[in-house]
DNA sequence: GTAATATACGACTAAACGAATCGTACATAA
DNA sequence: TTATGTACGATTCGTTTAGTCGTATATTAC
């Protein structure tokens, strides 16, 4: 039920990126700074997600990363997957990392976990960067919303 | 966005419990035994539940454990809560383990980790052991319904 | 040409966490 | 009085997370 670091800082970049498409490169140093992330650690992610094939390298000096795809084809949910390998809350509703349980025959809360990692799949894989970047950031109350309206401690 | 196996062991073997609701507690080793998990360690999570009001123990020959509370007064969220500290899928958004981001002002996609958590907590919450209880175990097909249909790899 | 500024790639590390295991004390019913 | 329970603390061991570090290579401004 935690999404790593490495996930969050590589969404950090990707928007980044977004917000300077076709406007040439910004370097890991820029990114780090803009983002408040390692740059060690983000140069490393930088590489991942050119394997991916997400984001393109200009090397040299005024060089740095550009987005190699539309923002409309890049998903949050193939950024998570990528980086934390795992979407579901048990590996036992997993259709990627699938591991059997002797249980599952007569499991009754197993439902109740494949109904999470449904809707969980269905809104990341729903939102591109294009789309997420169009709205607005969260505003504080919104965090406590769900508590406010008597629901659950979170 | 993951559950540990303590969670998952602790809900084993609380259905169990629902299911012996009323008719005498029911040994750590029995337990074990019923739903494959290692006994020492279930021994931990028995006691952990106990403190927390949720199963008492009756002690000597022909002890074990017995539910403390009835089975509608018991949700999933409560025991993922304790035993996964966390229900969100990053700290910002938590109400619990709230931390704070500095990108939290410009940050796009936090509304979208806001969802999950939002979704994933409500069909916690509301889910009581009696109404869970209640349900059949997931069908093999099930697992890959939403790939089936044309939605997200997971 | 060369210095400055980039990415590329592999190796390494410290700390935290998960998933147990173990020893032993205490309780009670048959 | 012994077999079968729970109670509680300590310890272990492997994996994962979240980085750091060294060095090689590429490009351009001067
Ligand atoms: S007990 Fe149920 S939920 Fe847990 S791993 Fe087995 S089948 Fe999945
Ligand atoms: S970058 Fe956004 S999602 Fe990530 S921790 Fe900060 S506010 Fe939350």
């Amino acid at each position: 039920m935690k999404i790593s670091r490495k996930t969050d800082y590589a969404l950090r970049a990707l928007f980044t990126l977004v917000e300077h498409y076709h406007r040439g490169p910004v370097s890991v140093r820029e990114l780090a700074r803009r983002n408040d992330v390692p740059k060690r650690f983000l140069e490393q992610i930088m590489l991942e997600m050119k394997v991916k094939g997400w984001v393109a390298s200009v090397m040299g000096k005024q060089g740095g990363y550009v987005l190699a795809k539309s923002p409309e084809s890049i998903t949050v949910g193939q950024v998570v997957r990528h980086f934390d390998g795992v979407m579901s809350p048990i590996a036992c509703v997993s259709v990627h990392h699938y591991q059997p349980c002797s249980q599952e025959p007569i499991c009754r809360f197993r439902r109740l976990f494949l109904d999470v990692r449904n809707h969980a799949s269905r809104l990341l894989e729903s939102a591109t960067l294009a789309s997420i970047y169009q709205g607005k950031p969260v505003r504080p109350e919104e965090v406590f919303a769900l508590e406010l309206t008597g629901g659950a401690g979170i």
